[in-house]
DNA sequence: CGCAATGTACGAACTAGTGAGTTCACGTTA
DNA sequence: TAACGTGAACTCACTAGTTCGTACATTGCG
């Protein structure tokens, strides 16, 4: 009747599995309250394990605000590094593109707040990780080769770089979600209405493709 | 030697520049900390006056951060209300009030970083604000206007409204300035470098104008 | 005097972080 | 193989320091 490893009992001391688990909370805790308003308590107890393990792994509060924005950014340039735009006409690259952060955005909006409670924090946990600092973006190589196409074939204006492409889908996408409720309270629309994401997300990719081509 | 009235001792006992002092300098904290991070004993010590005088004239932390938001939102409200486009042509309006949002909010950090603040707690205290909540921008009359000469003259496209011309604005305007720093961080450019400024500018009016004409 | 405006000192509640000790898996030794 | 040693994973209670808000005293104008 041993059971010698793999079992559910051995669950109880999983290094991986704790770790995981505290940042899945911290995550949700930090994108909901801020850097400021997150409590260590609060993670603490809706973590299946305490307070003293968060300090154990982590070091602290600010460390571990860093490890959730680490992981979080990993998660998505993983994503993006899969996308491969070399195939197709640079207009529909860029469309790809565009609607490829679109929808990521949109699924991710625990990582849009995170972005703009670091911009509160004027990015200073950023610019101190070693891991997040100057990041660069993968798909910012694809953007610029598909821009060089799209000129080359005398179909892209010439005065626009991968990074200002990459600012106007940036932009929309982000505002959509991190603006969402102030524009609601004061405007009455909710950004996010399925009824109005369709056209959303096909006026981006014109915006971007009448600009491109004008 | 009794100075009665109106010389600078009397300044010892203004109602009104008092309350303004105090939003003065809670306006900059907010919108440097956050509503969390934001200290009232911080706020009382920049203030000439005492943190006594921030409970008498505003009740508390929260009320004081509320009519904050109301005089920066009302501020700009105002200024908007000035811009006239009913005389020129549609595609110059539209370059007008796009190039008006975007020097407003390049000159008014303070703003949108109390915007994002605003957002990270869902708006709730815009709703709860009955001079903020529903608070229709004035220009979007002018606005709708616009696009309806320009439809009417076989210029515009008609699948887009006011609140979506909008939304473009203040994406691109208000992502500028709030993601400034962790785009810096990763991309290592500063959206608001001088030197790309008016590429920029100019750059937002195409987007729209190519759009609309398409 | 009477009342609005103001200053000071204090306290109750909260919060990040720690000290000290316990449990458990596993390898080593007698 | 059973007792032992070891270090990683874990628990709990505690503390030192903040932070919002208020009780109370004071000032000075009409």
């Amino acid at each position: 009747m041993a059971a010698p490893s793999s079992s559910e009992a051995e669950r109880q001391r999983d290094k991986d599995r704790t770790r995981a688990d505290i940042l899945d909370v911290a995550t949700r805790e930090f994108a909901d309250k801020g850097y400021t308003g997150a409590r260590v308590d609060e993670i603490a107890e809706r973590t299946s394990t305490t307070k003293r393990m968060i300090y154990y792994y982590f070091g602290g509060k600010e460390q571990l605000y860093v490890a959730v924005l680490e992981r979080a950014y990993s998660a998505i340039r993983a994503l993006e590094a899969e996308l491969d735009v070399e195939h197709l006409e640079p207009e529909d690259a860029i469309r790809e593109l565009a609607e490829l952060t679109f929808d990521h955005h949109e699924a991710n909006p625990d990582f849009i707040r995170l972005v703009s409670i670091e911009n509160i924090h004027h990015a200073e946990h950023i610019a101190r990780s070693e891991i997040l600092a100057g990041l660069a973006n993968p798909v910012l190589d694809g953007l610029t080769r598909v821009l060089a196409r799209g000129r080359e074939a005398g179909r892209f204006r010439a005065d626009v770089d991968a990074l200002d492409v990459h600012q106007v889908i940036s932009s929309f996408c982000v505002f959509r979600l991190a603006n969402r409720h102030t524009f609601a309270a004061i405007f009455g629309r909710d950004m996010l209405d399925p009824a109005r994401r369709e056209h959303h997300r096909r006026m981006l990719g014109d915006l971007l493709i009448n600009y491109l081509t004008a």
